[in-house]
RNA sequence: CGGGGUGUAGCUCAGCCUGGUUAGAGCGCGCGCUUUGGGAGCGCGAGGCCCCCGGUUCGAAUCCGGGCACCCCGACCA
């Protein structure tokens, strides 16, 4: 391709709305156009390496055992009732209707249709186990598109389904595409992590989260450092430190003016915040909820919500509170009715704890579990944050931020019974089968692959994700000598099987190696009237500093090398 | 949906507070010449519903009101 005849413009300064490298990069670079908030043009430079992503997930993919299909983005509404995700899904949900009021949905994710298909087709154990996956557009009506290609509203997702008969074989279903996943990411340049996770909106069990590690990431993952546990904070399991311990004493009321946090209490009565209880307030779907939890701890509302079997859940605001009757500030379990009250065992199992005594300027001390209170629902509610002890082996967690490339989780038979698949095992009896979905993000994962592999000029592609193998710069091509080069150099790449990017542009040196490195090749040969003098052109990689002249006939043997080293 | 910010040329931004020439600069773009090893030089030129609607005023990019869009931080996700 010659640089003369490509749609490209590449920016000296980037937008001022970019905010991260990749997203910089990609506008500087001409990688991408925005059209508006989450949504983005691809040009042709960027769409090559968007394919080539792509491809890389289908080799891999299908390397797997897994079997390409294409399903509709425009999906029947009630497609999503019946699994009950359309009121799950919420406003995320694109909705619209057809001329005749018919109500659709632009499709978020798969797992209604792909069920629908696989109900369709599945008849027998002897048909299982099969993993379908698709490359195809998702829609979301993100409460908030960010960060260039990380969070849109329109975008690319490989979702991934497999069908098996038990949970023993989803296990094996299940590696086969973590193993799939650890190939693709790194032959995309991505670093990641696998990291238990929570399984989210779509439900299920065991789940795990791809992870590559930035500050620039949305997510908080924490990681212990001597046994490599690692989790997001969503899913985070730690030991909570121990109570204070002690006999339990009297409940007695004391007046506490003014006291309104744990942190106004640890002051005024010279305690530690683990020897009070924390009240939180929310709605699950409508209703009420208590939330008791040791002072020092604060609640993972994921974790709640999952107790909670809740579709919806949201922090009571001032005039809810008031409504259900209750005093922010001193309110406490002990007294409570009319609505539900989940502890964490933290609350339960430390004694003589502070509390609210419901009342404003009040609290109670020595407020003991079972006595004084008792909790409808007992479960693991809290948030790991930096420092807690992990809970495999003691040591401090350290919290890093990351961003979610893919997810890999056990899916059950949630969905097999609602969209129904079923089979007949061979006793002939009808059985749900069991599901296992995979995602990956392939825009975000173009975005992570830049985050992971620039540098201050520009992007430094991996071999196998990079538009074009060498960027070929031709300087003084109105030199006869230089021009019949160059087209020689093309030739031998082509035949070589090596795509070039030919910078012939009437552009002065100067402008044509920055935008070299900018655009980020993994190779660059230069023509020139000087080294031709010298008895060959310069080739150079990205990411080296230097450049070696070497002859014409050498350039592919050298390349090659090249792009050998800049693998991912 | 809360909090913060920004809308002026393709891009980065002045101008606005304190209303008043023909709305500016750099980069980019076109033409000519010069130039060809790290965004080079000279000259000429094109390019603006100053986000939109309304108001105040003799007069609005500028002041007031209301919208909209976009970005960032939080709650949600690949």
């Amino acid at each position: 391709m010659r640089m003369s005849r490509l749609l490209l413009k590449t920016l000296r300064e980037a937008p001022a709305d970019a905010d991260l490298p990749s997203h910089k990069l990609l506008i500087r670079a001409g990688l991408i156009s925005q059209l508006a908030a989450g949504l983005y043009s691809f040009t042709p430079l960027g769409w090559k390496v968007f394919r080539r992503l792509e491809s890389i997930i289908r080799e891999e993919m299908d390397r797997a055992g897994a079997q390409e299909v294409h399903l509709p983005a425009l999906h029947p509404i009630e497609l999503w009732e019946k699994s009950g995700r359309a009121a799950a899904m919420g406003e995320t949900l694109f909705r619209l209707s057809d001329r005749k009021e018919h109500g659709f949905a632009l499709g978020p994710t798969h797992e209604e249709v792909i069920s629908d298909l696989a109900g369709r087709t599945i008849q027998s154990y002897r048909d299982l186990p099969v993993t379908l996956y698709q490359i195809q557009t998702k829609f979301r009506d993100e409460p908030r598109p960010r960060g260039g290609l990380i969070r849109l509203r329109e975008f690319t997702m490989k979702d991934a389904y497999s069908f098996d008969t038990g949970w023993d074989t989803l296990d094996a279903s299940y590696d086969l595409a973590f193993q799939a996943y650890v190939r693709i990411f790194q032959r995309a340049g991505v670093p990641v992590i696998p990291v238990a996770a929570d399984s989210g909106a779509i439900g299920g069990k065991d789940s795990q989260e791809f992870i590559f590690l930035t500050p620039n990431g949305e997510d908080e993952i924490l990681l212990c450092p001597s046994c490599g546990y690692a989790a997001n904070a969503e899913k985070a399991e730690f030991r909570r430190p121990a109570p204070v311990a002690g006999e339990p004493l009297p409940m007695e009321r004391i007046a506490t003016p003014g006291q309104r946090t744990i942190d106004d209490l640890v002051a005024a009565l010279g305690i530690e915040a683990r020897q009070t209880c924390k009240a939180v307030f929310f709605r699950a779907d409508g209703q009420p909820v208590f939330v008791a939890i040791r002072g020092d701890l604060d609640v993972n509302e994921v974790k709640l919500k999952n107790t909670l079997k809740a579709k919806a859940l949201e922090a009571m605001d001032e005039r809810m509170v008031r409504a259900a009757g209750l005093v922010a500030g001193s309110a406490s379990a002990v007294g409570l009715q009319g609505m539900t009250i989940v502890a964490d065992p933290s609350a339960v199992e430390a004694p003589n704890l502070v509390a609210g005594a419901n009342e404003d300027g009040f609290h109670l001390r020595n407020v003991n579990h079972g006595r004084d209170w008792q909790a409808n629902i007992v479960a693991e509610i809290a948030l790991a944050r930096a420092g807690d002890a992990c809970a495999t082996c003691g040591t401090p967690l350290e919290v890093k931020r990351g961003m979610e490339m893919g997810h890999v989780f056990k899916l059950g038979t949630i969905y097999s019974e609602s969209m129904g698949v079923y089979y007949l095992d061979e006793q002939g009896e009808r059985k749900p089968a069991v599901m296992g979905c995979y995602g990956i993000g392939v825009e975000r994962m173009l975005a992570a692959c830049i985050e992971a592999n620039h540098d201050d000029n520009g992007i430094t592609w991996p071999a196998g994700v990079a538009p074009y193998d060498v960027h070929l710069v031709g300087l003084n091509l109105d030199q006869a000598p230089v021009a019949a080069a160059v087209a020689n150099i093309e030739a031998a790449l082509l035949d070589a099987g090596l795509t070039c990017l030919i910078d012939d542009r009437a552009e002065s040196a100067g402008v044509k190696f920055k935008d070299a490195d900018l655009l980020g090749m993994p190779a660059r040969v230069t023509v020139s009237p000087r080294a031709l003098e010298k008895g060959g052109v310069e080739v150079k990689a990205r990411r080296a500093p230097g450049f070696e002249v070497v002859p014409i006939a050498d350039v592919v043997a050298r390349v090659r090398d090249i792009l050998g080293a800049s693998g991912a």
